[in-house]
Formats: C-alpha cells, structure tokens, sequence
DNA sequence: CGCATCGGTAACTACACGCTAACGTACGGA
DNA sequence: TCCGTACGTTAGCGTGTAGTTACCGATGCG
C-alpha cells in the first residue's frame, strides 16, 4: 500500500493511470499525452508496476500497459475506514450536542 | 487533490492521520508515538493542514489537531470510478469470453 | 542482411523532501 | 516579573525523485 500511495502522489502517474483504465496502451502512446520524454514516461511506468498498479503484455516490440484497480484495494480500504469512522463520530457529537442542550435547559430553569 | 495525494504518500502522516482520526491531540502528544523530533511533527502537520486533511484548535499554548474526513473527498471519488470502471471492463471481457467460447463450438462443428 | 522502430536502462542534473538543531513567540503559574 | 511549557519557523544537511540525453538490445520489414 505504501507503494500504491507513493505512486499515486504523481499527477503525471496518476494521469497515466487514467489513460490505461479502460483500454491498454503502448509506451509511445502514452508519452505523447504527455509534455516529458518517453524515458520519463517508462520510469513513471515502471513505478506503477512496481506498485502493481498496471500490468504489461509484449506484442513483438510494443508493450501495452494496463491499469490494475486490485492494486487500490488497500487504499480504498484504507480511506474508507474514514468516512466510517467520521460517521462514528458525527453520532457522537449528536449525542454531546444533545446533552448540552439540556444541560442549557437545566440552567435556564434555574 | 494534489495535495491530499502528495500527504499521503508519507508513512508517518498517514499515521498520525489515523491518530487523530476519531479525537483530537495536541503536536507533544502525537510527536510522543513517533521516533522523530517534535518540530518534524509539526511540519507533517503543516503539510496536512495545508492539504486541509486536519483542523486546528487553539486552546492556551496547546493546540489540539483533529482530523478532516471531508478532505479526502476527492481522491476517495477518484479512487471509487477505477473500481466502476473496473466492473465496467470485467462484464465486457465476460461477454468477449462467451463470444469466444461460441466461436469454438462452431470451430468443434466443424 | 541492413535499417528503422519500440522500449528499457544508465549517467547526470536540478530540485523537492524529511529531519535536526537552534531560535523566537505566546501563554500560564509561582 | 521570571521561568517553564507548548508550538511554530528557519537554516542547513543528506537523500530521494523527476527530468534530460545518450545508449543499448530486440523485433519487424524491405
């Protein structure tokens, strides 16, 4: 998961992965999306497999790249666990506010 | 978005996100669970305030953290149109497979 | 075979990043 | 008022990372 982070801290990488979500692509493709050079783009490329994010399969010299959503699982996960947990604690200030407010009222009574 | 991505790809704020993700701590106490100095907290802090992945309090000298679910709103969606994306893509190759499967009963035919 | 194309790797540069040490500031208690 | 505590900020240092150019092997085609 560290690595998936890591690698999605990139715009450039992040983008990458966008373009190979629905359909794979070769390296030359890609890179010409981009304003950096085809070596940059392998190098991005690389980070991204390495944090099994795409998967490659050679056809003669072409290589066609394709995203691998699985390897978000653990992040997924991970950011979900928030939005739980915020839930959690938006209960819980409910409940405070509540006893607050009659607390408020007990004072008001005296 | 950006910011929030490049927050997280660091292992220690995605901890001390996690610390202050159901109460809020002052910056001594979160610098106590980890090995670094207290200062380097304070930049983690900075780099996830400024991200708005957490809120401050100030009370006295002390200042209490707290983090900001909302936040990671938009790398959550993102997150969440790959899994889509990804159901997307498995029921096309599904209907490939069974086009492919009708081929070969025709090719057994044969 | 000769040559172009595709793509990975190496060496190098520039810059961003994380950490520490040192300092400054603001609040609170004696 | 003096001192301790709680934090933020800065300068400097070492390391990591993204980019480039140059070069390499492998494949496809005449």
């Amino acid at each position: 998961m560290d690595a998936a982070a890591r690698a999605l801290a990139e715009p450039t990488r992040r983008e990458i992965l966008r373009l190979v979500r629905d359909e794979e692509r070769t390296v030359t493709d890609i890179a010409q999306q981009f304003p950096v050079s085809r070596p940059a783009i392998s190098q991005h490329l690389r980070v991204l497999a390495d944090a099994e994010l795409v998967t490659v399969r050679s056809e003669g010299t072409r290589r066609f790249y394709r995203a691998r959503p699985e390897g978000l699982a653990e992040l997924t996960e991970w950011l979900e666990s928030f939005w739980t947990s915020s839930l959690r604690r938006l209960a819980i200030e409910v409940e405070r506010e509540q006893w607050n407010n009659r607390k408020h009222e007990k004072v008001d009574d005296d």
